[in-house]
RNA sequence: GCCCUGGUAGUGUAGUGGCCUAUCAUCCGGCCCUGUCGAGGCCGGGACUCGGGUUCAAAUCCCGACCGGGGCGCCA
C-alpha cells in the first residue's frame, strides 16, 4: 500500500533524498501551464515546492486533472526527487502518482499570492485563506514561540500555571466595561482579568502563578492597538518586599522571550523582514513624577495626578528612545490613578507600567494585602466592600504580601514584530463590530 | 461615549454632474506553448452597497439605513 500522506515538508527534502521517492502535500499555490510540460508550485507550511509534470510521463487523464486543478486545491504528490538548477528550492518532484484531495472553488474571495493587497477586513472575512500567507503565518508561529518562552521562564522560576474562571457573578475590579451574559437564572459578565483571582491563589499557599489568560472588556474602543477579546501573561507572586520583585519578574520576562524569539524563530523573522533586538537588562525606571518633568522639559505641562494621554505617552516614548531606552517602567503613580488592590504609599502607588517606545505593554503593582486597608481602598473607589466578600474572604485567614502584572500577549507581538494593527497579533480578533468568523 | 473618514468586478483601484456603453492591475474561463519561477502570447468574462431626494442628466450632489477604516477617551 502506497501511502499519499506526506511524508516529509517541503523544506526537509535535501541532497539525500535525490533519486528516491517521496510523497509530498499541500496546496496549489500556482500552476505553470507550457503545453506539455507544468510546473506545479506547492504550498505546505514549511515553504514551497515545484512538482514538474510531463504530459508523457503521466497516464493524460491524470496529468489534466492535476494541470488543471484551481489554485488553493490540495493534493498529494507521490513522486521521485530529482536535482535540478533550475527550481529554487534545488530539487523538483517528477510525479508518479497524483491526487487530487480536495478542489478549490474559484475564484478566490481572497488571493494567496495575488500581486494586488487585500484590505484587512477582506482578510480577516477569509482569514483561513489568509493564514496560508507566510507572512501572516510567520505571526502566528511566533506568537507560539513567545508563549512557549513564557511557559519556560514561569517554570524556572518556580511559577504554577493555573487558569481561573471565566465567567464570574459581579463587576470585579471595577474600571472597564463588562460583557453581560446569561447564567441560567441569573446575569452574570466575562472576565476582564483574572485579577481578584490570581490575588486569591495567594493565599492557597501557591506562592507563584501565572496563567496565559483571556480578558474580555466592553470597551467601544475602535483603534489599531486595542481588542474587546485579548490574551495576556498574568502572573501574582507572593513574599515580595515591594512592586520592584515584581518588575524584575516582568523585565526577566521580558528579557527571556525577546532572546527566545531572535534565537529561535529566525526563519519567520526572515519572511517578515524584522529584526529583533534583545534589550538588555535593567530596564530604565522612570517615576511618574519624572515623567512629568520629562515631558514639561518639552512644553507639555501635565497637571500632577493627571492621565498621561497617548499622544505625551508616545512624546515620552520618544524621549526614552533619545536615551537609548526602548522599554522602561513608569513607576509611582498616583493613587487615585490606579485601582483599589494597588499599595499605597502616601499619595502615590506601588504601581508602575511597562512602555515600549510609548506603548504600554504591561501594568503591575504591589497588591493590598491587609483586608482593612483593602475595605477602606475599596470604598475610596466608591465600591461596595459587601461586592466582593468572597474576595475579601481570601485575605482574612493568612494572606502573604503579594503583587503582580498583566502582559499583553497581542501587544507584545505587535511591538515586537512592528505590526501596525493588533489585528495582526490573534487569529479571528473580536473587535467593536466583529464578532464573526 | 465623542469626533473624523470611506463604500465602484472575486481582489485592489481610477473616475467628484453629461466625454461612463466605467479605467488599470490582479483574478476567472478558453486556446497555444517542454524549463516556468511576477512565466509568456491570443481571445473572452466580471462592478457603481441599499432606499429616498435634487437635476433635463447622478458612480459623482443631498438625506437616511446598512457595512467598513481611523483618532481620542480607557486600557493590555
Amino acid at each position: 500500500m502506497i501511502t499519499m500522506i506526506r511524508q516529509k515538508y517541503s523544506n526537509e527534502i535535501g541532497s539525500a533524498d535525490y533519486g528516491t521517492e517521496v510523497t509530498v502535500a499541500g496546496w496549489i499555490e500556482d500552476v505553470r501551464k507550457l503545453g506539455s510540460v507544468a510546473f506545479i508550485i506547492l504550498r505546505d507550511r514549511a515553504g514551497t515546492l515545484q512538482v514538474t509534470a510531463l504530459k508523457k510521463e503521466m497516464p493524460i487523464e491524470q496529468f489534466k486533472e492535476f494541470t488543471s486543478a484551481t489554485r488553493e486545491s490540495v493534493v498529494s504528490v507521490r513522486g521521485i526527487v530529482q536535482q535540478s538548477a533550475q527550481a529554487r528550492n534545488g530539487y523538483e518532484i517528477l510525479p508518479k502518482e497524483v491526487k487530487v484531495l480536495n478542489l478549490a472553488a474559484a475564484p478566490l474571495p481572497l488571493g494567496v499570492v495575488d500581486k494586488v493587497e487585500a484590505d484587512m477586513d477582506t482578510r480577516l472575512d477569509n482569514r483561513f485563506i489568509d493564514l496560508r500567507k507566510p507572512n501572516v503565518q510567520a505571526i502566528f508561529k511566533i506568537r507560539s514561540a513567545v508563549i512557549q518562552a513564557g511557559r519556560e521562564y514561569f517554570a524556572q522560576n518556580k511559577f504554577i500555571e493555573v487558569h481561573t474562571p471565566k465567567i464570574i457573578s459581579a463587576s470585579s475590579e471595577g474600571g472597564t466595561a463588562l460583557f453581560k451574559v446569561k447564567y441560567f437564572e441569573n446575569d452574570a459578565y466575562l472576565a476582564q482579568s483574572p485579577q481578584l483571582y490570581k490575588q486569591m491563589m495567594m493565599a492557597t499557599g501557591l506562592d507563584r502563578v501565572f496563567e496565559i489568560a483571556w480578558y474580555f472588556r466592553a470597551e467601544e474602543h475602535n483603534t489599531r492597538r486595542h481588542l474587546n477579546e485579548s490574551t495576556a501573561f498574568d502572573i501574582e507572586m507572593a513574599f515580595i518586599n515591594d512592586e520592584t520583585d515584581v518588575m524584575n519578574t516582568l523585565e526577566g520576562l521580558v528579557h527571556y522571550i525577546w532572546k527566545y524569539v531572535a534565537e529561535n524563530c529566525q526563519t519567520e523573522l526572515k519572511t517578515l523582514g524584522k529584526e529583533v533586538k534583545v534589550p538588555t537588562l535593567p530596564f530604565a525606571r522612570v517615576s511618574y513624577d519624572d515623567a512629568l518633568k520629562l515631558l514639561a522639559e518639552r512644553g507639555r505641562n501635565i497637571e500632577w495626578g493627571g492621565d498621561i494621554g497617548t499622544e505625551d505617552e508616545k512624546l515620552l516614548g520618544d524621549i526614552m528612545k533619545e536615551n537609548g531606552q526602548d522599554f522602561y517602567f513608569i513607576t509611582r503613580y498616583p493613587l487615585a490613578a490606579k485601582p483599589f488592590y494597588a499599595h499605597p504609599e502616601g499619595d502615590k502607588a506601588r504601581a508602575f507600567d511597562l512602555e515600549y517606545c510609548g506603548m504600554e505593554l504591561s501594568s503591575g503593582a504591589q497588591r493590598v494585602h491587609d483586608p482593612k486597608l483593602l475595605e477602606e481602598r475599596i470604598a475610596a473607589k466608591g465600591l461596595n466592600p459587601k461586592d466582593f466578600e468572597a474576595y475579601l474572604k481570601a485575605f482574612k485567614y493568612g494572606m502573604p504580601p503579594h503583587g503582580g502584572f498583566g502582559l499583553g500577549i497581542e501587544r507584545i507581538l505587535m511591538e515586537m514584530l512592528g505590526q501596525d494593527n493588533i489585528r495582526e497579533c490573534i487569529l479571528f480578533p473580536r473587535d467593536r463590530t466583529r464578532i464573526s468568523p
